[in-house]
RNA sequence: GUCCCUUUCGUCUAGCCCGGUCAGGACACAUGGUUUUCAUCCAUGCAACAGGGGUUCGAAUCCCCUAAGGGACGCCA
């Protein structure tokens, strides 16, 4: 098959992964999963200065965590290396040297000029159609100090590497004229062109920029976000399946991944449905795997995890699943499930104080509580429910407050029943004594 | 300034090609319900065809103009 689909991402390596970039990477990645072609990595490092070891772990991490990996390339090889733009510039000087017995390369203040047709060039995009732009001016393709320019690398590059379709944002619409000039120039068949939509800030104008919240990749890694929830609300930026499905696991993204599901106007970051996306991606996560996810991000946030039982930490990831909304919440959440120590939050504590009983209603629970056999949710409910009887009301309801406050210092969480069966009864009890006697010393 | 692209609820969008829909969905927001609490869950609601001209019995859909937004005009990529 000769007509076999080859993409290609050609990033330069700046030290940190825009959203941008990486939209544009994962259409490219996309289209060569849904056409069974070859996904290729080119890193763009002709300017020098820029480029670092450690800015290509940025992007290569990226890259990976995302889950886009690339057929040729930078540690992968291929048949049309090398994959640095550094290391071919012998490949440039021959085709510089294909415009210069054409006629279409002269020299000019030390550097050199490629000579336009001056034609109107016409693109047929496959998402804007037909576009005709007409170059005006002869333009620079090696610098003076000898070094080629971009849209030279770009097409050489393109052309070498057998690129057949280029997918790009839409910043580069207007250059295409000057790769299609070059691509005639040459002789060398275009390739399809499919200009996608930029991704706007969300607040004020104009694109995304680094220093734009939720720009950077490395963010979400940090966060705790998962990468398929970033990945499927990048596809979402500019791309839809058309029938309303929007939290898709990849497989079928890749499925129904076409040019006419690209959106034609640039589309608005929203922080909000990122985070609605990842809190879905979150629930479909077997309990497993959300905990292995879990753990290293609660002991970033200093949760002393080292020696904790894999079944009860499981058991508090239960309670915590499907009540969480992004996993850097987690600890703020759960995280007294493996304190020492209880910290009280103040204001519940005040408030619980304010309406008087509160030592009474501890001591009561560790009476009720100590009785109880059979530690688990329902017989622990009905101990709530004999204390209530015990008291002449209705429903327990005077008891939860204290109950929560004893074991968490908080005012919300999971559902008490279930939580107290996890924690287990010992500490339970021991922190309802340790709480009858913060309120003695209040 | 010149050129290119774009324009449907606050946001992401379906519908447009092949004119006739209460212009649909999701997020957000609001209200109500559930819940000891809550960041969960359920229900309901709010809210858009940029403007102006045509063509047509009928226009979000076809044509023209204007406006607004975005982008490109580097010996950056």
């Amino acid at each position: 098959m000769s007509a076999s689909v080859r993409v290609r991402f050609a990033p330069s390596p700046t030290g940190f992964f825009h959203i941008g970039s990486a939209r544009t990477a994962l259409f490219n990645w996309l289209y060569a999963r849904h056409t069974g072609g070859t996904f290729v990595l080119r890193i763009e490092d002709t300017d020098r200065e820029r480029n670092t070891d450690a800015a290509l772990r940025v992007l290569f991490d990226g890259m990976r965590w995302l889950g886009l990996d690339w057929d040729e390339g930078p540690e992968m090889g291929g048949d049309y290396g090398p994959y640095f733009q550094s290391q071919r510039d012998d490949v440039y000087r021959e085709y510089l040297q294909i415009l210069r017995d054409k006629g279409r390369a002269y020299d000019q203040d030390g550097a050199v000029f490629f000579r336009i047709s001056g034609q109107p060039q016409v693109i047929e995009d496959q998402i804007r159609g037909r576009v005709e732009r007409t170059e005006e001016k002869d333009f620079v393709i090696f610098r003076s100090d000898g070094s080629p320019v971009f849209h030279f690398v770009n097409v050489v590059d393109d052309i070498t590497m057998r690129i057949t379709h280029v997918i790009r944002g839409e910043d580069h619409l207007s250059n295409t004229s000057k790769h299609t000039e070059l691509y005639k120039a040459f002789g060398a068949p275009e390739p399809v062109f499919a200009h996608i939509p930029l991704i706007l800030k969300q607040e004020g104008q104009g694109k995304m920029s680094k220093r734009d919240r939720g720009a950077l990749i490395e963010e979400y890694q940090e966060k705790g976000f998962l990468p398929a929830a970033v990945r499927n609300f990048l596809c979402l930026l500019g791309w839809n399946p058309k029938d309303g499905r929007e939290v898709m696991p990849i497989e079928d993204i890749i499925a129904e991944f076409d040019f006419k599901g690209v959106q034609r106007g640039n589309a608005k970051f929203d922080e909000k449905k990122m985070a609605y996306i990842n809190t879905e991606h979150l629930r479909g996560l077997p309990i497993g795997s959300f905990t292995w996810i879990a753990r290293p991000i609660l002991e970033k946030a200093g949760v002393p995890l080292e020696g904790c039982n894999e079944d009860y930490l499981q058991a508090v990831m239960e309670l915590a699943r499907g009540k969480v909304t992004g996993l850097e919440t987690l600890a703020d959440y759960v995280g007294y499930f493996f304190a020492d120590e209880v910290v009280a939050d103040p204001k519940v504590t005040e408030k619980l104080v304010k309406k008087g009983d509160l030592g009474v209603r501890l001591n009561e629970l560790e009476k009720a509580l100590s009785a109880v056999a059979d530690w688990s949710a329902a017989p622990i409910e009905e101990a709530f429910g004999k204390l209530a009887a015990d008291a002449g009301m209705e429903k327990p309801f005077a008891w939860f407050p204290p109950a929560r406050w004893a074991v968490s210092g908080l005012g919300g969480g999971p559902d008490l029943m279930p939580m107290l069966e996890v924690m287990g009864r010992d500490r339970v009890l021991v922190r309802i004594r340790q709480a009858v006697e913060r309120v003695a010393g209040a």
